[in-house]
DNA sequence: AGGTCTCCGATCAAATTGGTCGGATAAAAT
DNA sequence: ATTTTATCCGACCAATTTGATCGGAGACCT
């Protein structure tokens, strides 16, 4: 119930590892590709890909193309709230599709609803939550250094 | 994204109805079968029988068999919450399974994920606002009285 | 200019959810 | 007390959504 869909997960992943090495204090800004971001997170290449393809086209990441190519933050990471990577990815997030609908006729009971009114207000909770985090604040939270190209630190298991 | 199972939608229209009608000034309490939650709300009958089930087994409402029989609150409207109603529909909420799992083997980037800490508050604030509301709460947005049996209030239209 | 590596759109399989049916049970009427 | 009737209850089947995959087009490096 509630859950997120693995595609919100993987791109939420690939996200957070973009950022921590475009604006980490050890790696240097590079450019990611696919591959790369699939094979450190054990996900699927091409579903992620997919995934990416969405996140570039809501103008969340930039992509470039041919060898060498990959993709990169399109702006701050601060900017980029959670729930507009979520809407990006899956569409319009909500808990009914009754909010935010142009067509009433999908639900039945439009009419005779009794719980439209009272749960607005956690429709609305969520979605500020959700719309408060920004990619930036999930950084914080990564334990490990991932990849360590040029210099190394002290025995950071792996 | 983050939607609503419609058994879920059932089952708060249900026990809304449900309370306002045993809690409500007007009508007298009295025992409500699925049948007539179900044609007031348009919505398939055995289905809001499998939520009710559900929500019988979990001790939130009470069932009554026979004749005459039907479904009333098991306990005071302000003790039963959201989260309560939509873990006994659909079992465990939650933004991911990794938070409530007994077996670590499901998620294959349970080693190198890095949005499980961080996504932990998210998780814990929309279970927090789903347990703080009652159903009790969600009576105060109903608008317009359902069914009077016996006395007769001014044209509210049905 | 050729080759290679990348992104990109359309297509297919799996899982979850929505919906349905017949049997068991308990209360009421005869 | 027995029959009848209306309800709850558990198992089964179909549809939608989600997860995953494949082949093609475009861009960069050599």
């Amino acid at each position: 119930m509630l859950k997120l869909s693995k595609k919100a997960d993987y791109g939420l992943m690939a996200l957070q590892y973009i950022a921590s090495v475009q604006f980490g204090d050890v790696a240097q800004a590079r450019i990611i590709n696919t591959k790369e971001i699939a094979e450190e997170h054990h996900i699927p290449v091409e579903l992620l890909a997919k995934v990416l393809q969405a996140l570039a086209k809501h103008g969340i990441v930039e992509s470039q193309n041919g060898p060498k190519g990959g993709y990169l933050l399109a702006r701050n990471a601060g900017t980029i709230t959670i729930a507009q990577v979520l809407e990006a990815i899956e569409g319009p997030l909500g808990i009914a599709d009754c909010y935010h609908d142009k067509d009433e006729s999908t639900c039945l009971q439009r009419e005779h609803c009794n719980i439209r009114t009272p749960l607005r207000k956690v429709q609305d909770s969520i979605y500020q939550l959700l719309n408060n985090m920004t990619v930036e604040d999930m950084m914080g939270g990564t334990p490990l250094i991932t990849i360590q190209p040029t210099t190394t630190v002290e025995g950071v298991e792996r």
